[in-house]
DNA sequence: ATATCTTTTCTACAGAGCGTAGAAGTCGCT
DNA sequence: AGCGACTTCTACGCTCTGTAGAAAAGATAT
């Protein structure tokens, strides 16, 4: 079940953030900053970052255009299609789903469950 | 994220399979005969379980009666709460809930679908 | 073409987590 | 006091992740 390492997962979030493909250099840049707001995120080495993306390439996570120089890099699903599946992987390690999705309903918030009845409702 | 490894997971497997608690001994027997029907689990040291139980500990999944002589062990959670808990975990690590939830609904079987209307339903 | 700069790939290493278990310590009984 | 059962400590190899230098491959300017 592709866990994600520290590293990893801000890279997603920035490629998730763009809908845009961006070279190694662009993300090492804003992996500089990244840190939500104020708090830095300090100077990687581009080599450092792109051993990350191949990882996350071979993960199936990431696709990079080989054509185009410096190579650019996207998410090759969005960050709540990749949510979803992994709540998935996780419902069906359980033999008995529907109890397991009965304690998941019971956790969600009042708004989320209203969601939840709509877009189960009309059927 | 408290993830699991293998033979982590095999053991839980086994404590949620049955209510009681069970002794480091009695679980090394069983993970000799453990992968699911007839396949064969190879004898471990009993000092190998007892690790994995103390990780296991550690983790909050795992609780020990210290006062019967050979340690029980029982696990904290049911199967259930459990992976509803990490489903929910999971759900939360996305910005947009509602969007998830709307791409997970779609990959529940409909027999699913129709376990959380009924829940939903009701409360 | 050649020397140089940029970008990518290879190789490497340290730290954490896990499977695995021997060595050493503790507990309870005879 | 001694023995056997049980538990804790210590350890090692493997894989994953963060990290990056060294080397190779591509592009560029003279």
């Amino acid at each position: 079940m592709a866990t994600l390492g520290e590293l990893e997962r801000t890279v997603m979030d920035l490629l998730w953030g763009t809908q845009e493909a961006m070279t190694a250099n662009t993300l090492r840049d804003a992996l500089a900053l990244a840190p939500e707001g104020t708090a830095e995120g300090k100077e990687l080495a581009v080599t450092t970052v792109l051993t990350v993306l191949s990882r996350l390439e071979k993960k199936g996570l990431v696709e990079r255009e080989r054509d185009t120089r410096p190579h650019r890099y996207r998410a090759v699903t969005s960050r709540e299609d990749h949510t979803a599946e992994l709540m998935h992987e996780v419902l069906v390690t359980a033999p008995d789903r529907e109890a397991v999705l009965a304690r998941f309903i019971g956790s969600v918030s009042e708004s989320e469950a209203r969601t939840l009845r709509r877009l189960l409702g009309s059927n």
